[in-house]
Order: C-alpha cells, then structure tokens, then sequence
DNA sequence: CTGTTAGCGCATTCAA
DNA sequence: TTGAATGCGCTAACAG
C-alpha cells in the first residue's frame, strides 16, 4: 500500500479512500493516479488487515450437517451465488453430522470474524450459537433450533405433505407408508411427520404408516406391502435420502417400480426421472432458499433489527411416473 | 488478549507464546495460570490477527468449476476432512464454469491471504495462476492446466478407460459409443477420449465411435442405435454428467434398460444401482484423490520443493446389470 | 480534498 | 523464563 501511495505520490490514507467506498472524497486527479499506480503494481488491498481494522470481514460462514446430501448443495449453491453478488465471501464448515465438530467449527469461524452465520445443522451447543448470535446475525436453514430466536428460511412442510397427500389421493392411492430418516431431532423431519399424520387423520378414506430408514427399511417396506388395506399402496419420500433408500429397498423387494406401489418424494434429485417410470416429486426452490438466506443476513447487517421473520417456500409438484396410479 | 494477560498476571507475550507453539519457553506455573484465565474469559485467538502478523492464516483456496458435480464435491469433501485434520480451513470458490468468476476468486483468495491452492477448473488465466503460484503451492486436480508446471493428483485415465473397455469386450460387446461432455480444452476428458480411441485401434474385434452430450445427444445417440455394427451395442460414459444425459436419452428412445444396449460409466454415483438393471461403474477414489491433494500441499507447506509430482489413482469396476451382455 | 496519527490483535525481536 | 517495544496492512479520527 505504501508502495502505491509513493507511486502515486500520495499518502496511504488517500489509497485506502480510493479502495474503500469513500473515492467521493478524492478529486479526480489523484484518484486517476492511484488508479494507475494500483494497476502497474498489481496491488490488492489485503482482505485480512482490512478485516482487523474494521471488523468487516466480508466473510460468511456456513454450518453444514452434510455436503453430500444434494439439498445442502443446492442450498449453498444459492448462498454463495447471493454472497458474491454482495461482494462477500462464503466458508463452508461441513460438520458430517458430528456435533463435536460442529462446536470446533463455531470456535474457528469465530475466529476468522465472519459477520454472519448461517446454520444447517442441528444445532446442539445451543450456548455456543447463542453467544455468537450476541455477536453476529444468524439465519437458520430448513431446520429450526429450539430455543434460539432466529431468522429462519426453510420450506412450508405443512403445505408440501397437503400437496403430497392430496396428489397421492387423487390418483387412487388410499395406503400410505410415508418414508423419512431418523427424526433426531431434525425439525422439519418432525414437521413432515406431523403434518402427515394431519392429512390422514382429515382424510377418512386413506392410511397412513410412518417408518424410517436404517436397516430394517427393506424388512418394514416388505411387510407394509403385504399388509393388505384400503387401496392402492404408495410410498410417500420425506427428502432425497429417503427416496434413495426407499427406492434401493423396492428394488432389493423386486418391485416392479412403480406399477404394485406409487411413490412421491420430497425434493427432486435430477437422477429421479431415470428411475422405473420416473419419480414424481416435490421440488424445492433449493437456491431461492439459500439466496434468502442470505439476504436475511444481509439486511441483520445493514441494521435491520426488527422482531425474527420466518420464510417458508411453497414445493412444486412435478408428475411422473411413480404416481400414475388408476391412470396407468 | 490482554483481558487474559491481565487476568493471569502475566504479559500478552507470554499469551502469545502459549497460545503459539512456543509453550516449551514458559514456566508451568504461568502456563497453567493462562490456560485458567483462557478458560474463565473464553479467549479465542483471532486468526485475523496472527495472520497478519505470521504471514499464516490456516486457509486453504480451492477453485472448483462446478460445485453441483457430484465428482467435485467428493473431492472437496475429501480435502476438507484432510485440512481439518491439520488445523487447516477450506475457503471454497465455486467459478461455475465462468471464466471471469475464476479470475474474481483468485484475487480474492490472495486477499485473504491462503496459504495454498487446490485447483479443479480449467485454469484459464494461466498469468494469474503463475503469480499466484510464484507466492503459494499449487495442486491441480483431475484437469491439468497447460505450461503450469504443478503438482497434480487425479485418476489413471488410461488404466480406467482400458478397464472399461476391455470388460465390455469380455461381456461380448463389439460396437462402443463413447459419451463425453464437450473436451473443452479439459484435460481430463481429452485423455479419456485418446485413450478410448488408442484401445479400439489395438482390439480388431471392436468399433468405437465418439460423441459429445449437448442438444443433439438423443438424436446421434439414435443413430447410433440405427447404424448396423460389428456386434452388440454398448456406451462407455466418461463421467457422472454424461452417464446422466445418456441414460436420459435412451429414455426418451423408449430403449429398454439396458437390454439393447449396455452402459458402463466413470465416477459412481449412488443412484446408479437404481436404473434399469443398474450402472455398471468405474468408481474414482475421490476422497483419496482430495486427501492426496492436501497432503500435497502440506508437503510443500512444509519446505519440500522436490521436483513436481503427479499422483494418478486407479478406478474401480463396480459390476451391474448394465454390461451383463452375453451373460443374460 | 488531503495528510498525520493512532491503533485493530497479535508475534517477534531484544533486553532483562 | 519473562516483559516491553515494534510493526504486520489497513482504516478512522482529526487536523489542515
């Protein structure tokens, strides 16, 4: 910087003007000079030392429970996306579920001093995040953490199962074993499985079971198929995961997929249309979620400090295959 | 800082030395008394800060040209788990294939002062790779970058493609269409389509023919199907996105899966099991390959300047129905 | 409009 | 073994 303040024949302070946002204090000459001196130096003001002197970082963090889940990238797909529109930067801590890691995580973006978090975890250490969202805003990502009063960006489960059931119903289907991952506390797991349980105690003609994945998925799928009921069986998918193992499950059951059984999963992976008929699915707007996100944050950061705001996106229904039912 | 130095009586010197590797130069008596006024006041040290100062941040960049490839993420999630193993942290640019993103990144990456580079772009912007490189180690994965000498860890594409081939042959297949994104300048795939067409010129028995996905895939795809050959049909994808747009296409060709004609695609992505008969793969170590690419940079890290390495790992055959041929 | 000064939080001399 | 002093690269008062 000194460098460039010399070429320029000026002092730091007029590059550092240049650089930040107050360039209308500078007359046009020696911003022009600076300008040049910048480009035949190559100079880039250091992001770090900026950061210290400020405490803007223009930094970002992300808690992720699990980079591989598809959601998740496409969730941070859309962040990062929305954080370089800002001109932020996003770091990426993926905790694979480990919440020992997702403690060690917090501590260390903490110490990067990003000025905002946003969290996809189950959020355990409850303490940890409350005391970081003392000092920086937070914005939870499709699952709530009890007792922390958040920005929260996610998706209308309640709605998404109604549309689920409903299609599901209208296609003939009249037994449904809804298929979901360990609850573990996952708020919208819980959410989905409530609003299931909902949409068949209002619905007199259906039955609904609920089981989860893990390793006697494939035991319990096979005796809800020989369990005789009302109707026309059909799966109804919880999330990707699910809908990947329920699937692996039919297949080892030697389904025909999906003429004995329908199936209807929440998000759509862009494997779904491959598989037997096609995968009828409830998209999620996965990267308007994540842009969201982080508008959220950015409005907590430009001042905003108005009561929590809650956003619930609508799911899409897709028709495929998979719930063709009576009109196969 | 000095909160802590105060609370235990001592220096911020002293802090600074226990907090750094330094510990050996401090009496136990005044290590453990900050290690309690650490604990009491929660201190985190700031990483900005020391930074700063050390010229060692901690973080490493890694480029990426697609974060919603399923390879890529495999990888990332690979150098992550590494860095993290190291005290290290991963600050993840997605370029989306933009060859301006990618220039963004890397001077925002040297701005925030990384420590070193893992590269999985086209690296356009050779200059900016070579300053950069001038300042930091460099890993390039899976793409090499022309005239950048560096180190390089990726999949044995020579081995893979002769594994693919010659199991089609062995499974009686006789007409191979290979199937690749556009090459693109990317190294990678260049390989993989020399190396096909070097296989197929050294098995008499076989005809190989090549072609790029993109609008017209289905349409050539069917002619493919059309065109009389010396013996049974069968694709060889050259990666996940291939095998996905190809898989795709015989869909819409009402092919029966994979009856008329057999499939055999590198990277194995979970829902290959689930189609058809299922995807016969040729699985990349990706974790290793991300691992590897750390451990390179720790190396260097470390001092090492060697001669430039490059790490090639072998793909495994994973059998499904797709290339069960003769075998019926 | 511009330069001078004083730190941001820390690591490293140099003395003691 | 410890502390005081200096500066990493930059921004934000304040003064001109």
């Amino acid at each position: 910087m000194l460098d460039v303040a010399e070429h320029a024949k000026v002092s730091k302070a007029s590059v550092s003007r240049f650089i930040g946002d107050d360039r209308a204090l500078l007359s046009d000459a020696t911003a022009l000079r600076i300008e040049q001196a910048i480009a035949e130096l190559g100079y880039r003001p250091n992001q770090m030392a900026r950061g210290l002197k400020r405490g803007r970082t223009r930094l970002i963090g992300m808690l992720v429970a699990d980079i591989r889940n598809p959601y998740s990238i496409a969730v941070m797909h859309g962040v990062e996306t929305a954080c370089r529109q800002h001109g932020y930067s996003l770091v990426v801590c993926n905790t694979d579920r480990d919440d020992e890691q997702e403690c060690q995580h917090l501590a260390l973006l903490r110490s990067y001093n990003i000025e905002g978090l946003i969290v996809n975890t189950l959020g355990h250490h409850r303490d940890a995040l409350q005391e970081l969202h003392r000092e920086m805003p937070l914005v939870l990502v499709d699952r709530k953490v009890e007792h922390l009063e958040s920005d929260m960006v996610g998706l209308d489960n309640p709605q998404a199962v109604e549309i689920a059931i409903a299609h599901l119903e209208d296609r003939g289907y009249r037994d449904v074993l809804m298929v979901s991952e360990p609850y573990d506390g996952t708020s919208s797991r819980i959410e989905r499985a409530s609003s299931f349980k909902a949409q068949i105690a209002q619905r007199s003609a259906l039955r609904g079971t609920l089981i989860e994945t893990g390793s006697e998925l494939t035991a319990n799928l096979n005796t809800f198929l020989d369990t005789p009921g009302p109707g026309p069986k059909a799966l109804f998918c919880a999330n990707g995961i699910a809908a990947l193992a329920a699937t692996h499950a039919l297949r080892e059951l030697k389904c025909n997929l999906f003429e004995e059984i329908g199936l209807i999963a929440l998000d759509d992976l862009d494997w779904y249309p491959l598989v037997g008929s096609g995968i009828t699915a409830l998209a999620q707007p996965t990267v308007e979620i994540g842009a969201s996100a982080f508008e959220c944050l950015l409005k907590r950061l430009r001042g905003d400090d108005g009561p929590v705001r809650t956003l619930d996106f609508s799911a899409r229904l897709i028709e495929r295959g998979s719930t063709l039912g009576n009109f196969r």
